[in-house]
DNA sequence: GCGACAG
DNA sequence: ATCTTGTCGC
């Protein structure tokens, strides 16, 4: 796509200073196959105690293909982002950062139009290679680019369980990312808390529960 | 042309 | 992501 190849440029890399304060996880539903439910859940960090969360239901329009999630679900975080009275020091997505074929999967893209930190937490890889992750829990090894270079890391945050796939989105780098995952991330636990509250009220929502 | 392929 | 109960493993 051509508009990620534009937007990739603008993508912006730094060590994140400090801790942030205030945290925000999001994650989507589908109710119906042209019906998605967005929730952002806000948490304070590092205690990871839920603040508060927003939903939204919007119409899908875009179909779901490899390295283009940001156009099916993009648009749904945008409205529900809309609705957010706070906002947070650095969200977490459900899905890749840089960690893309073109450099921007959906964290990195929603980045740039927050202009606020954001990492990208995926239950599977889209792209990037890396050496055999030890089955232990907290195992991690770096995730590379076809060029060598370091875009993320895998982590074994479970034992005997699939890792997951974190990389900086945007206004933060590798290095932070992978500190401030750890620090939401509870023992036993494979998804960091962040994505993983929020994929709990997404679902729980659509059930017409809570 | 053949496989890979976030949610 | 979603369709779905019980069930094997840590």
């Amino acid at each position: 796509m051509k508009i990620q190849k534009t937007l990739k440029r603008r993508l912006i890399f730094k060590p994140y200073e400090g801790d942030p304060n205030v945290v925000a996880g999001v994650d989507l539903s589908f109710p119906s196959r042209e019906e998605g439910l967005a929730v952002i859940v806000l948490l304070e960090y590092p205690s990871m105690k839920v603040l508060r969360y927003v939903s939204e239901r919007v119409k899908i329009r875009f179909p779901y293909i490899p390295g283009l999630l940001v156009f099916r679900e993009g648009p749904a975080f945008l409205k529900a982002w809309e609705k957010l009275q706070v906002k947070p020091d650095l969200v977490v997505f459900d899905g890749q950062g840089i960690a893309h074929p073109r450099g921007i999967g959906i964290a990195s893209h929603m980045g740039l139009f927050i202009s606020i930190p954001t990492i990208g937490v995926a239950k599977s890889r889209l792209y990037g290679w890396h050496e055999e992750l030890p089955n232990e829990e907290g195992a991690s090894v770096p995730l590379k680019d076809k060029f060598g270079n370091t875009i993320g890391y895998v982590i074994r945050t479970k034992k005997s369980g699939k890792p997951i796939y974190i990389s900086p989105g945007h206004l933060i780098d590798v290095e932070s990312s992978y500190r401030i995952i750890k620090h939401m991330t509870v023992p036993g636990k494979r998804i960091p808390e962040p994505t993983r509250i929020a994929d709990i009220l997404t679902k729980k929502l659509k059930k017409g529960l809570f």
